[in-house]
RNA sequence: GGUCCCAUCGUCUAGUUGGUCAGGACACAGCCCUCUCAAGGCUGGCGCACGGGUUCGAAUCCCGUUGGGACUACCA
């Protein structure tokens, strides 16, 4: 194990945000690559914001994108490493301690009720990983309110206090605080501390370049993990924002993320959020997993929309989710897709309808239902003889058939291969439904 | 306003020390396949923000302009 030792350091807002998200990812691409300490210090020094239900909201999100940290609040109300508690509320007579000690060296003093600390009037320059030497004035910075009148420490001091005292080598943190590094700078020289090594790593911006802000389209986690996104896919997005392994490829797996990650490559320009190009790459994740990888997502959002009984039958899944899977990018869709192949009681929809189920189209529904109830085999490679066979006795195309089968059993006009999904509905099922939707006729 | 950062197709990016038709992907358009499709296949259009330098030669180095972003709280 290297000493590199980084850290993710969110306030509970009540989400994960996508460029928290990112900048926890590239912490842990970090750590992982360089056989470093991932350290997750929860900054809840904001008692309005701070709720249980918030940090578990950054507990379940981080796990669900698969970055483990190695010291921290494991989430069970158990904390690993020694150096915590890794709660800021919980560490105020730390930040007192700090905070009276510079009050003791004259380096900080007592300014209407609040702690303000002198900042230095010198140039310094920020020797940043990423984006390398920056150079700051200083001479006119006002000095720092590092205490409110209320006693409570300010994120600048408790930030500082906390990376020093909790050893960490390097700081990954977004470009917001390159601005606020020269503060921090100061206060590790104001503590006789070796500072970290710092690396501000771009923005995530939205589609038209304004900031992301936590109401915005697709910034919280939670939204991806609610839709049915694969958690490895949304992984591979981020690190591709900022990031490139430089030869072409766009799906990558996290192992030779972890073996190639390093702070310099790292752009410097902000990324747009691009959902589509997420929801591409999901695609190529879902259409590349199996079945039985899919299978427990696949059932939670299913039984969560109510289309999947708990007890449903597993070989029949089966055939339904290998038909539908190659259709579609998104789990999320799944219910849509599927619930006709659970339900009987599925509508028509109606635009549909108006289009296929004319009188030409309900007498060749009849004819193709009376064919096929004296064939006996259902295989999908008979029944498109069947139907191609009845095309050509009748002089029409195929699809003059197909369509009215398609939303006789399934209501829609849009799915599967239909020659397919009748072999996995079955004759019988089949039959039936045909049936039914004839009676519409009436 | 001040300070700081950034600038290659619409978007994400490759282009490491200046010299291969500026490459890939998403998106888009068209075509093909076909029973439908945010399915699949093929093809295509699309870019070095602008202006000056330096150089035999600049996307690449320098300056300026413009544009975008961050910070500028007794928020984090």
């Amino acid at each position: 194990m290297s000493s590199v030792r980084v850290r993710f350091a969110p306030s509970p807002t009540g989400l994960l945000h996508i460029g928290g998200a990112r900048t926890a990812l590239f912490n842990w691409l970090y750590a992982r690559h360089t056989g470093g300490t991932f350290v997750l210090r929860i900054e809840d020094t904001d008692a309005a914001r701070n709720t249980p239900e918030a940090v578990a909201i950054i507990f379940s999100g981080l796990k669900w994108l698969g970055l483990d940290w190695d010291e921290g609040p494991m989430g069970d109300g158990t904390s690993v490493g020694d150096k915590g508690p890794y709660f800021q509320s919980q560490r105020k007579d730390i930040y007192a301690r700090y905070v009276e000690k510079l009050l003791s060296e004259g380096k900080a003093y007592e300014h209407e009720g609040a702690i303000k600390f002198r900042t230095p009037k010198t140039p310094i320059t920020v020797d940043d990983l990423i984006c390398g030497q920056i150079h700051f004035d200083r001479t006119m910075d006002p000095d720092l309110v590092i205490q409110r009148k209320d006693g409570s420490p300010v994120f600048h001091l408790v930030n500082v206090v906390d990376d020093l005292e909790m050893g960490l080598t390097h700081v990954i943190r977004g470009e917001d605080h390159l601005s606020n590094t020269p503060k921090h700078l100061a206060l590790f020289e104001a503590f006789g501390a070796q500072p970290p090594r710092y690396a501000h790593i771009p923005l995530i911006l939205n589609p038209n370049g304004s900031k992301m802000s936590k109401r915005d389209e697709g910034a919280s986690i939670g939204d991806y993990m609610a839709k049915g996104y694969l958690p490895a896919a949304v992984r591979n997005y981020l690190c591709l924002l900022g990031w490139s392994p430089k030869d072409n490829r766009e799906v990558i797996d996290i192992k030779e993320v972890i073996e190639k990650f390093d702070l310099p490559q790292i752009n410097r320009s902000n990324a747009r959020f691009d959902l589509n190009k997420l929801f591409w790459i999901n695609g190529e994740y879902f259409s590349k997993s199996t079945v039985e990888e899919l299978e427990p997502l696949a059932v939670e959002v299913l039984q969560r929309a109510n289309v999947l009984p708990a007890d449903y039958d597993k070989a029949y899944f089966h055939a339904v989710f290998n038909i539908v899977k190659e259709k579609i990018k998104l789990a999320g869709d799944l219910p849509e897709w599927m619930d006709y192949f659970f339900k009987d009681d599925y509508g028509f929809d109606p635009a549909a309808v108006n289009k296929v189920f004319t009188p030409a189209g309900f007498d060749n529904l009849a004819k193709l239902r009376d064919r096929l109830s004296r064939s006996t085999a259902f295989d999908w490679a008979s029944l498109e003889k069947e139907f191609k066979a009845l095309a050509a006795e009748t002089s029409q195309k195929v699809g003059a058939f197909i369509h009215p089968a398609r939303l006789a059993v399934s209501g829609k006009s849009v799915g599967p291969s239909l020659y397919h999904m009748l072999e996995v509905l079955g004759k019988e099922r089949t039959l039936t439904r045909m049936g039914r939707a004839l009676e519409l006729k009436k």
